[in-house]
RNA sequence: GGGAGCAUAGCUCAGCUGGUUCAGAGCAUCUGCCUUACAAGCAGAGGGUCACAGGUUCGAACCCUGUUGCUCCCA
């Protein structure tokens, strides 16, 4: 059978992943091993697979790929979020073009619908991440909204109520406009923009020839003013402290006062205070005990409040330039500015955020925050890499309480019941509530009571997530939860340490008793060139199934995988203009990676193409094995290290080197049969075994990072059962080697490449014979590694001589002293320039050294070892330099 | 405004408790090769004042101080 030249992955890519799926080797049952476990961050119902996904579940399939071959049961459970509002949106949207209004619709139906859309697109990127290789356990597919899952948001709801941990209350809430409510401060994103400040002139109420001039960046909430302020030590508007003003237009009197938060520096010094509208007015507000006017609809238009009907209805922002006009015209308005300043936006809709005064239900986080923090400051909970433990510190350390309602109906609704007189009871199902307020009134009936009509926070869910999907609340005793609970690891991003991970292990603490994962890693975020984030949004983000379709998934993943140290941003290399019809879709990451398949398919398919004979192995074989054997276990080593540290980048790189450098370039070389007449010789039995096998385990090492290929080529290099897959086969045991063999090959490896240095600048033909001569010296003769130097050098012979060889090259490598007969291409004034300056380099060394041991305080105060390094280097240096000194000299 | 972090080759990054002339890797670049596994390859080579300025030390990319530039978090 003809084998292709190039690797193609499609087909491997499909045949591999049901194979495994049929045989069943992503799902775990608990047994007598030890467990495993990681759970997904669950994607949204409405995402779909980008970059940012690509990076952090290649990571955890890494993981628990390795984890598997490592004799652990493994298990990654997948699942899915509801995404209250990015889903809701979704489903409105889809709504609106069909023709309908949410208003239009009963809240049970529009569920309808929005179950009927989680069922059609909800799991789209399940199915992406299949392509891309995920060995997840599809049968423990969990989707947060589903019964017991939901079941347990509401217990937790209830528990913590009745904690006293839960309360409802009027706040200053993040409000967003357009999904018409409440986000949490953490899903705000403050963007820099520039901002204009307007200066407009409010007269004084006992004296209209005079006036004041305060700066403000939303002279649409003028109307909403109810003072003011001024700075108590501002000795230019002291005076007018307790005096009264006009709001502008309306004409209303509002007092001035005094207050420590006004910054004397910004602007004029004088700062409307419009409760309704502002966080900080609303403190100076209560401060002062000051009305608040609220001249705003939840959706950002203006209502009666503001007193000017042609303002009524208006969008905040069309009103704004509205209002400025009639400032203009009632000539109130001063200069404009434009000052950088901060912008918040919904991270989910992207529209201006809008504070808002309202009634929300707040989780309170002092307390329960205390075991989270302090178990990961004790190292119970591993944060990597260490340099976000500031951060999480931080923010548990100065946590504010959680606004968990939100004002949608996709999600867990609130159960909360009012009663008709205004109270409210907190239960698990209508049927208890009503047992509960009986206990107020014992006339109520089940109609009389009304549920909440928000939903809470769809993180309120996710933060259960390590819990609710081993079902640890509705039976915390079952099997699975015992076994896989708490999990290994958890891969997420440094973005959402506050929102999901830090509340995973409040949550673990309070309702399971112990932490949710033991190692959370914390990936980089994908960038583009330009080192803006890639998101959907901007379009700058490549698909990766065309990048897979384009690199094979084994090339995509080692692509990512290549730049991805912990903690660290990727700057992805996709160009920044991507053609729709991708015909400038290129990645240079994702093309090491597919040509390192491509390479690992070459090795394949020489190894494939020996043959074998009964031939004793030759000394140089064995050497060569004896060789490789100790590399693996000297690589292997640092390899596992490598994973324990959670640096897995250089863990493939190590890898990759093995395989490539090591394997390919120098082992192959030393054995690869040669060619006579055409024809390739055979290759001895015991060299071919161990070449075999060699093979075998660094398939093994690569298989984490590349499944496709490497379970293609294991069960190409021999029939196998349906059960022998790479995928369950053992990870290599590290086993000691020789460290002598390694350092002798070193020595090796720097004397071919000096032949070969030789050959090119002589412009000597790789296929001309040429002689090496060693300088014999004491421990040093006719050695089994000779053979190999005679192989890759392409030589005639490999000896030993007492004395110096005469117009030959000479070189040194270590302390060896090397010499290669090229009369006829040898150019002395060359050569002594060579030497020369290899002795002025070699000099300058054993200056440096000699400057050190000179130094009295240097031998007093280093380590004896390190004094005793520099006295060999000392010697080494001194002998390179006399043998150099007399190359010149014979020249 | 407060806090944290970063700055090493053209790019992305290693460099552990200061100690070989320590300045490294991969990619990219340049040169020579279509050498019967692989041009998605092979063999070589070049490339850096370790952001800047001081200090500590026998010795600093590494420790300290300041400066500059960037990033993130919080207000």
């Amino acid at each position: 059978m003809e084998i292709p030249k190039t690797y193609d992955p499609k087909a491997a890519e499909n045949k591999w992943y049901s194979h495994w799926m049929e045989q069943g080797f992503f799902h775990s049952v608990p047994d007598e091993r030890e467990p495993y476990t990681i759970v997904i961050p669950p994607p949204n119902v409405t995402g779909v697979l980008h970059m940012g996904h690509m990076l952090n579940n290649t990571i955890q399939d890494v993981l628990i790929r390795r984890a598997r071959m490592m004799g652990k049961n493994a298990c990654w459970v997948p699942g899915t979020d509801h995404a209250s509002i990015a889903t809701e949106a979704k489903v409105v949207n889809m709504l609106r073009e069909q023709g309908i209004k949410k208003s239009d619709l009963s809240r049970e139906k529009f569920l309808e619908y929005a179950w009927q859309w989680k069922e059609k697109y909800g799991g789209i990127i399940l199915d992406q991440l299949k392509q891309m290789g995920a060995s997840c356990d599809w049968e423990r597919t969990r989707f947060t909204m589903e019964e017991d899952m939901s079941d347990a948001v509401i217990e937790v709801f209830v528990r913590l109520y009745e904690k006293g941990r839960i309360y409802r209350g009027l706040r200053m809430v993040n409000w967003d406009p357009q999904a018409l409510t409440a986000v949490s401060d953490e899903e705000v994103i403050q963007k820099e923009t520039t901002m204009r400040l307007f200066h407009v002139r409010y007269q004084l109420a006992d004296d209209p020839s005079q006036f004041i001039t305060v700066a403000t960046t939303r002279p649409e909430t003028i109307m909403a003013d109810v003072a003011v302020a001024v700075n108590p030590s501002d000795e230019r508007h002291k005076h007018l402290v307790g005096k009264k003003v006009l709001v502008p237009v309306l004409n209303k009197a509002i007092p001035v006062i005094a207050d420590d938060y006004v910054d004397k520096e910004f602007g004029t010094g004088f700062l409307k205070v419009t409760p309704a509208h502002d966080k900080n007015d609303h403190e100076i507000g209560t401060r002062h005990n000051l009305p608040v006017i609220d001249i705003l609809n939840p959706d950002g238009t203006l209502n009666a409040n503001c007193e000017i009907s042609e303002l009524v209805g208006k969008d905040r922002f069309v009103a704004r330039k509205m209002f400025v006009k009639m400032l203009d015209e009632a000539g109130q308005l001063g200069e404009i500015k434009e000052y950088p300043g901060v912008t918040n936006t919904s991270e989910r809709t992207g529209a201006v955020i809008e504070p808002r005064l309202s009634l929300q239900w707040f989780v309170e986080m002092k307390e329960l925050c205390r075991p989270a923090l302090d178990h990961v400051l004790n190292d119970d909970i591993r944060i990597i890499p260490d340099k976000f433990l500031n951060t999480y510190r931080h923010w548990m350390e100065n946590v504010r309480d959680w606004c968990i309602s939100r004002q949608l109906w996709w999600g867990q609704r609130i159960p909360a019941y009012y009663l008709p007189d205004g109270s409210f009871v907190v239960a698990r199902n209508p049927e208890k509530a009503l047992e509960v307020a009986r206990q107020k009134n014992p006339e109520l009936t089940a109609a009389d009571l009304k549920q909440d009509e928000d939903v809470v926070d769809t993180w309120f869910s996710s933060w259960l997530w390590p819990i609710s999907v081993f079902d640890g609340f509705k039976n915390p005793e079952n099997p699975d939860f015992k076994y896989y609970y708490p999990t290994n690891d958890l891969v997420t991003a440094p973005e959402i340490l506050f929102f999901w991970v830090a509340r995973m292990i409040i949550a673990g603490y309070e309702y399971a008793g112990d932490k949710p994962f033991t190692n959370v890693y914390l990936t980089g975020i994908v960038r583009d060139q330009e080192g803006r984030k890639m998101s959907k949004q901007f379009g700058n983000s490549p698909d990766p199934l065309k990048l897979i379709n384009k690199y094979g998934a084994d090339g995509m993943r080692v692509g990512i995988m290549f730049s991805a140290q912990a903690g660290n941003d990727i700057m992805f290399d996709t160009p920044l203009d991507l053609k729709p019809d991708d015909s400038n879709l290129e990645s240079k990451l994702c093309e090491q990676g597919r040509n390192f398949a491509n390479k690992i398919w070459n090795a394949f398919r020489l190894v494939k193409g020996w043959e074998v004979s009964d031939a004793e192995a030759s000394v140089g074989n064995k050497t060569s094995v004896e060789w490789f054997d100790a590399r693996f276990n000297e690589q292997l080593e640092i390899i596992n290290d490598l994973y324990s540290k959670y640096r897995i980048s250089e863990a493939l790189m190590a890898t990759y080197k093995l395989m490539w450098d090591d394997f390919c370039a120098w082992y192959l070389e030393m054995i690869k049969p040669e060619f006579v007449d055409g024809k390739g010789m055979p290759l001895d039995k015991a060299t071919y075994d161990a070449t075999i096998l060699f093979f075998g385990k660094l398939l093994k090492l690569i298989h984490p990072f590349m499944p496709f290929i490497t379970e293609e080529i294991w069960h190409l290099f021999s029939e196998r059962s349906e059960k022998d897959c790479i995928i369950v086969a053992e990870w290599p045991k590290a086993e000691k080697f020789d460290a002598d063999i390694i350092s002798k090959v070193d020595v090796l490896k720097e004397v071919v490449a000096n032949v070969r240095n030789l050959r090119q600048q002589k412009n000597i033909s790789p296929k001309e014979k040429l002689d090496v001569f060693e300088l014999a010296q004491a421990g040093r003769g006719p050695c089994r590694l000779d053979p190999i130097a005679i192989r890759l050098c392409n030589l005639n012979s490999y000896q030993y001589t007492t004395k110096k060889i005469e117009n030959a090259y000479g070189f040194m490598v270590k302390t060896v002293e090397l010499f290669v007969p090229v009369d006829k291409f040898l150019d002395k004034d060359e050569e002594k320039k060579r030497l020369a300056k290899e002795l002025e380099y070699n000099q300058g060394f054993l200056q440096s050294v000699q400057k050190k041991l000179a130094n009295e305080r240097f031998v007093q105060n280093a380590k004896p070892e390190l004094v005793e390094l520099e006295r060999q280097k000392q010697a080494d240096a001194e002998a390179k330099i006399k043998a150099i000194e007399q190359q010149l000299q014979n020249l």
